[in-house]
DNA sequence: TCCTATTTGATATAATTTTATCGATTGGAG
DNA sequence: CTCCAATCGATAAAATTATATCAAATAGGA
């Protein structure tokens, strides 16, 4: 309960501990306890709860899981909704606006655009506009979070207009290395490398002795 | 060209640079290019590259693009096609079977399993089967991927069963952390991480200086 | 009530990963 | 032909991340 800043790796790993204890029926659960579950060792854990956790765990209990829970979402900020829009709108596109799951983690997906669309439509009850008015829309709404499920072709496209438009993180879909600025995050949702961590596991030549669950694709 | 092994970091950057590369018209690379466009540090790519490539690089010219291209591929096994099945055919799992784009990675899926199908059917030029008789065809045709995307409720069960059936690595896309023994990798394709980051960034409480690009969901 | 086993938080050590530095090689300009 | 700049590969240093160890706290049982 000392160390306030969190590395890259405790914040890759805070998401799985969120969602563990989301579905504990328990009143109390310890850092070991998780560490078993997820094959991490236990001091590990423990910092890593450190970090989060406002009170702190009781010797012998271990931490209370509701309020653990609640000092998760806080830290990670999912308790502040972020307001997202999406472009493109094609398989993915829909299957990301129809997912209900991410008001969980605080995203609310609240507009959506596509080149091939010339007026307004609806896909559920999100609202889809033509390209042309991203830009107005964007800053007027102060959106900072924008989804990329175009093609390889046009994401750069995409990307610069977001970031035009004010857009600070941005999550990419699509299989291209977008470039940004310093101040723009770029979160690849990479297949191809989890494809690499299991293609290479299956030719045996890595030794996994140390990473017997590997928690993100992707880290 | 010396370090043959190589680390968890390296093997999530190889698809990066395979990808970077298979879409450059150039004959030769550095690794000081590629550094610069990723926004990496020259060395980690020079080292990155060494346990790759077999041949070296040239002082002042770099790396031989095609040769660069067999090389990672090779390493990262993509020239041996590996068999892949898939269980749970709803939107997520179609979209897999339809997606071309896994050739490219060495993965072939060559059949899929759901608990809802009776009787075989086809999507696509993809057979899909009922649950029963995955063990069967399974170690007949001596596969060892499987890719979950069932719902939550399910995952666990289907991978039992098919580490049952002998599969060794688990691609999962269910929101479920799955128990597996100690020789069977389980490669999570874990948006949460992602968004993790993402909103934890836009809440500007952590300092991304060191880490312009997070290539992985990740790193 | 006292003892014991478990868990916490803190400190210290080890391992891994990244970054800096340097001499050697080579293609191309002058 | 000679020099220069770019790049390589290697070694060393720094930074980050993971693991081990230990005293203090406490719940629960003897």
């Amino acid at each position: 309960m000392e160390n306030r800043t969190c590395s890259l790796q405790t914040l890759r790993r805070l998401p799985y501990y969120l969602y563990y204890l989301r579905n504990s029926n328990e009143e109390y659960c310890s850092a070991t306890t998780i560490a078993r579950d997820f094959r991490l060792n236990e001091v590990q854990v423990r910092k890593d709860l450190a970090i989060v956790s406002k009170t702190g765990g009781s010797p012998r209990k271990g931490f209370n899981v509701q309020e653990l829970i609640s000092d998760l979402e806080d830290f990670l900020g999912y308790n502040n909704m972020n307001d997202a829009i999406i472009v493109g709108v094609g398989h993915l596109g829909k299957a990301l606006i129809n997912y209900k799951g991410f008001q969980d983690y605080g995203i609310n997906i609240v507009m959506g655009f596509d080149r091939a669309i010339k007026t307004e439509m609806l896909i559920g009850s999100t609202a889809i506009f033509p390209m042309e008015r991203m830009k107005n829309l964007v800053q007027r709404l102060k959106i900072k979070l924008g989804i990329i499920t175009v093609n390889q072709g046009s994401a750069q496209r995409v990307c610069n207009q977001m970031i035009d438009a004010g857009i600070k993180a941005i999550w990419n879909f699509s299989p291209y290395m977008l470039r940004v600025p310093e101040d723009v995050l770029v979160q690849n949702e990479n297949m191809a490398m989890s494809l690499a961590i299991l293609s290479k596991h299956l030719n045996e030549e890595i030794d996994h002795e140390h990473q017997p669950i590997i928690m993100n694709a992707e880290d």
